[in-house]
DNA sequence: TTTAGCACTCCGGGAAAGTGAGTGCTAAAC
DNA sequence: GTTTAGCACTCACTTTCCCGGAGTGCTAAA
């Protein structure tokens, strides 16, 4: 059953001034709002329906309308106008987006510190890939008889080097013997497969050359492991206890602490389009039933998508939120775009 | 002037107990605590000693008695037990730092996590070298026509590589030329000399080859920079909000942003041992005035040192924080230690 | 269907009063 | 001189009570 317009355009005050003032919101103050060309005890009649119909709540019997989860809902849906960015806001994002290229994680914390500061609540960022990360390609360059350092291409064009520390002294003649052996057999397929295959070329080299070659598949299975798996990194926390509903200190540590601490159980898009709110108890986790979450993603490269989410309470910005969040989406798609460098003919398993 | 046996036991009793209950401590509970030997007016003579001496305070005149800064110094230099950890923690503190060998500030991060779920306040971690960072040694690995993997090793033998997109073709007979211009006159010197000798080289070779040259210096001017910068991190804010000092949330935020993004202003032990305490207005930094800090440090290699401190109220568990901030310094000087490899020849200049 | 009017509800704040832990002082005991 | 018991006093904290005001729901008229 649809609402009356009139009905509607009263939801939209209240949610609107709701979000401006976190009180609840009276009869007459939606008068005024809208400008006067009904009185406030029309209002109120339409208020009584608004509660019925589960839109609007009210937190005791004479106090003023607080709007549903419900009601949040149909606001977004239907009610919100979709900001434009300012042209300042868009400067301001570009030029929180000013990052050198480092490495990839460290880039998704600076950007969500950013994107934290400028929507002024907690953020938080994680990277989503559909494909298992695998291994492209190997070098080992040596350093002295003792040591060597490991270079490993990944199948997203990341590439992770570190120096290893040898049990055994190695003919640097041999190197390159290794070096074929990791390219041939190593490549291309799943960190969990990788000791298996160890076993099954072991015959195939000497025993002191095999204990290199361990070292080296190990540290690659970590690299790989570690660089697939979903790092959920969170940033701005702090914003919260600027929030009158936080204000209360067991509040807001329940909160800080699960945003501090999960690392799997986020809400994550999984499925459809680049946005994404939920509202209070539409999320899963027990923590965030009282709060709500925007997300959007954006594009990285070789079928990795990155992932902001905004967490604040129901009453949130959301207009303003998700307009600025998608500017930063948008951002950090061209950001990736621009410093996406690598051909990836090898990427099919 | 030196208190007599008698106060300073009031004094410990009076400290020891405020850090559990966080209440003013009366003369009753004091006499209780010392077996009775004394009745509770005698304390109330001495304490009121001890309040003139400036090592009480009193937040109104009939209140129990809380220390004043002074009184924790006293405490913390003469009082305090120099606590033993128990095997049980020793023992978790070991876990904790069962870390895989990856990438230092990875390490760390983990490790501040691991401190400040230990000690039950926030904690801080950073790294200081009294060196400057400098290259040691660079490679360029062609992967296709259009783009090659720079790898390059620090004087601190942390090796970073990165993959780099040509602007032009490059022939890769040449890449041999350029390896040796680079490790010919860009190791050991500090980042900011590269520009200029940048330029010194620039005759030497074909133009095109200078692009790809200069590009690579340019990444390596980036690492050595960010690498060389000290870099805090902070771990488990939240923790803050289960003390009674920090329900307030103004008082909360305040803290939690100093930290939050307070990259600099962070207190560091500059010279002396391994363990530094800092109580309340003896701290610079305004917003850490009426907490404490506790900080040890611990060897990284390479004439490095890391440093972790925590945060907490003036109210803290001194010989707790110590005994356990110390196992983990331990510990991680022992993780660095053991996981040390390299020789290292080179660092002087 | 809308509006004005009115009695009613209930939150929030502030004053008043009671409670109790703890003090400082005095005078006696050791 | 030091320690102790006794006692009146102080002051934060809690509870209770009261009141104003914002906002409601209902009714009756427009």
């Amino acid at each position: 059953m649809e609402l009356t317009d009139r009905k509607k355009q009263i939801l939209k005050v209240v949610v609107e001034d709701y979000i401006q003032t976190a009180e609840p919101v009276g009869s007459k103050t939606i008068a005024a709002e809208m400008g006067g060309s009904v009185s406030s005890a029309t209002i109120r009649n339409e208020l009584a329906d608004l509660v019925e119909l589960g839109y609007l709540e009210q937190p005791h019997t004479s106090a003023g309308r607080v709007p549903s989860p419900k009601g949040y809902r149909l606001y977004v849906n239907e009610l919100m106008e979709r900001q434009k960015l300012s042209l300042d806001e868009t400067e301001k994002i570009n030029q929180s987006l000013q990052l050198k290229m480092e490495e990839l994680d460290r880039v998704i914390a600076q950007a969500g510190r950013a994107v934290s500061s400028f929507v002024n609540y907690p953020a938080y960022m994680t990277t989503v890939g559909k494909k298992k990360l695998t291994a492209r390609r190997f070098e080992l360059l040596p350093v002295d008889e003792r040591s060597c350092i490991v270079v490993m291409m990944m199948s997203d064009s990341r590439v992770k080097s570190q120096l290893l520390h040898l049990q055994l002294k190695v003919d640097l003649d041999q190197l390159p013997i290794l070096i074929n052996l990791l390219n041939g057999h190593f490549t291309a397929i799943p960190p969990n497969e990788m000791n298996e295959r160890l076993m099954d070329v072991a015959e195939q080299i000497p025993p002191q050359l095999f204990l290199l070659l361990s070292q080296t598949v190990s540290y690659a299975v970590d690299m790989l492991e570690e660089a697939g798996q979903r790092e959920v990194i969170t940033a701005g926390a702090n914003q919260l206890l600027k929030l009158p509903e936080f204000r209360d200190a067991d509040k807001a540590h329940e909160l800080m602490s699960f945003l501090a601490d999960s690392k799997e159980n986020l809400p994550m898009p999984e499925d459809d389009g680049p946005m994404k709110i939920l509202i209070g108890p539409e999320n899963v986790s027990d923590a965030l039933k009282d709060t709500s979450v925007v997300m959007a993603s954006y594009d990285i490269g070789d079928d990795m998508r990155g992932l902001i989410g905004v967490v604040g309470p129901t009453r949130m910005d959301y207009a303003t939120v998700a307009a600025r969040l998608s500017g930063f989406a948008d951002g950090l798609t061209r950001l990736f775009g621009k410093q996406e460098l690598p051909p990836k003919e090898d990427t099919k398993e």
